[in-house]
DNA sequence: TTGTACGCGTTATCAT
DNA sequence: ATGATAACGCGTACAA
């Protein structure tokens, strides 16, 4: 079916050399050697094969997205499918095919290291999940391949090149805007990693340290669950409902899946947004726009960042630069979306 | 940094050969030579080399899920999402590898051939779209890629394996069910490809063969824009708002992605759900349960059908079945998942 | 058990 | 200048 490169040779009456230099403009061959060659392998529909080529150039063109395991929903997850997207158009643009699994990224003791790239299939990976530790991208590194990860988890800082958006920054614009509108009690539901908790403390520090924002109450909503769970709405109402009217934040920052399963738990409860309480969305995927009331975000460019870790990726591997955190990048433009899911808090 | 069965050759002193047949088992090789040459090739960190094994074998261990251009959202778009996550536990179940890309399937005349599939880099294909056109899916089989669909478009009815969810079946059971509410007028929002027109068609004639639902007025409303579309809601605003009050059915059955933001568009016009309409989704995707009304849906388990169109052609690969459109699924069980978007209409 | 050919394309070396 | 020959990379399989 698919013509090879002997075949073409055999057809025209010259070496397999011969047609493969032809075929890239070798100036070996002469200019009616050449354009009758391209015809014939036009005719014949001459595609290289990509094992063979693999096989001499040590590349195989592909790269590799793994999403961590502990990510709810899995690629339905809208945030990650945005980047994916990117990651996507990315290689496509630049002739690379990707390849996408999911595995275990956040705990090495039940790690399973991935026969695929075992078997060197893929030139890269590019590693996402809400929490990756430092062991199972030492795995990759030392076995040679090339990563660089999605979202700043602190386990991995220094160690590979990663690609997130400034949490902190857009946590700030929202607390920003919230004390703008009057919310003093303010309550942050950060994701349950490590970082998450850092990320949680960073903010309530900051907050404190700018004039504008430091006589809010930042407080922290301890998370259950998987990262970005719909399911974690419930333990968010618990944790709001639970505490006395006047000590209940009047605005809650969080992540849109989460929000958006909040705000039929409030309905449902009988609380109504924004007049009982305001929520913000840290990241701007379609749900935040078709939620009803339409979710305020901070709306990062998701594409983008996965864009550029695809292209930090490709880059070093076609030797444009080197692959060090240094590379890193968290400073994305944000902004924030505003919508309707903010309002000026009630008098107590 | 990889061992190759050469360098374990060396090291056990022993022909390469030798080494393949241990690791695999082969009853030429002693017993002490294979646990010896097993132990060494453990130690090496031995990985075959995909490309070589790709070289005799002709077999890639990829498969390749195309998604159509034409396809609101692309990656983002839950209802594909939901039946990838099927698809990719199939593959990382059977231990293939899952190669993702998007290209133009619905229209031949700007179809450009996959480099990757021209260089056969998969074993075989599934094509996923609202809109698969048959010149495209015959470039695919004269190439020589076997190939499974998803969804059944009418167009290459016949050419290969499709699976699908019963359609047909699923707005049959939705309009029982809103009869049995009370509903006469019925709006079906088709999607924008010959096979939507088609459903609605049938939906149509079968409604009116059903003692039970003979008596409603089932119209389908047309569709403009992509598939899927959340911005297909405009217009769906404007065809039903557009009608006199008593002319507008009072239950209007689509997908999920145009209702939920038809349902943002009710409610900014001044209308209310279920109150002033009903809505049926098609199609059972998380946004139909965090919708505010909860969508009232015909639940198909996409993660099944993707799993299984993954088993079908893997089936295939692995000899243990033909592709012909024989195999074809649209027999998946579905339930109605009801829930908040559907009342007793109001009388005229 | 080993030697060797094979599959496919690239590239360095050698021959007109 | 042009083109052929051969080796290479890696694993499989068959003849020796």
């Amino acid at each position: 079916m698919t013509a090879s490169i002997q075949q073409i040779a055999r057809k025209v009456g010259v070496s397999k050399a011969a047609v493969s230099m032809a075929l890239k403009g070798h100036p070996n061959i002469s200019e009616k050697r050449r354009t009758q060659i391209r015809k014939i392998a036009e005719e014949l529909g001459y595609h290289p094969n990509a094992a063979a080529l693999t096989l001499n150039t040590k590349r195989t063109g592909y790269i590799g997205f793994i999403l961590s395991d502990d990510m709810a929903g899995g690629w339905t997850n809208v945030y990650f499918s945005t980047i994916l997207q990117g990651v996507e158009a990315c290689c496509h643009g630049r002739g690379y095919g990707l390849h996408i699994s999911r595995y275990n990224l956040s705990n090495i003791d039940t790690f399973v290291f991935p026969e695929k790239v075992g078997q060197r299939s893929v030139d890269g990976l590019i590693l996402a999940g809400g929490r990756i530790e430092a062991a199972v991208v030492n795995r990759f590194r030392e076995f040679g391949t090339p990563c660089v990860a999605i979202g700043d988890t602190m386990e991995i800082a220094g160690i590979i090149p990663s690609v997130a958006q400034d949490v902190e920054g857009g946590l700030l614009k929202a607390v920003d805007y919230a004390a703008g509108l009057g919310h003093v009690r303010i309550g942050f539901r950060y994701e349950p990693t490590p970082r998450g908790r850092e990320v949680a403390e960073t903010l309530i520090r900051r907050a404190k340290a700018n004039p504008a924002t430091a006589h809010c109450q930042v407080s922290a909503i301890d998370p259950e669950g998987l990262w970005g769970d719909y399911y974690a709405a419930d333990q968010l109402m618990k944790a709001w409902g639970g505490l006395p009217k006047d000590k209940r934040p009047t605005l809650i920052i969080g992540n849109d899946q989460t929000l958006l399963a909040f705000l039929k738990k409030l309905r449902s409860a009988g609380f109504n947004c924004p007049q009982d309480v305001s929520l913000i969305s840290v990241g701007d995927t379609f749900l935040c726009e078709f939620a009803d009331p339409g979710l305020t975000a901070v709306k990062y460019d998701l594409e983008m960042i996965g864009r550029t870790a695809g292209d930090i990726l490709i880059d070093h591997l076609e030797g444009k630069k080197p692959l060090s955190p240094a590379s890193s990048r968290k400073d994305f433009a944000f902004e924030l979306a505003v919508r309707d899911s903010c309002g000026v808090p009630k008098r107590d």
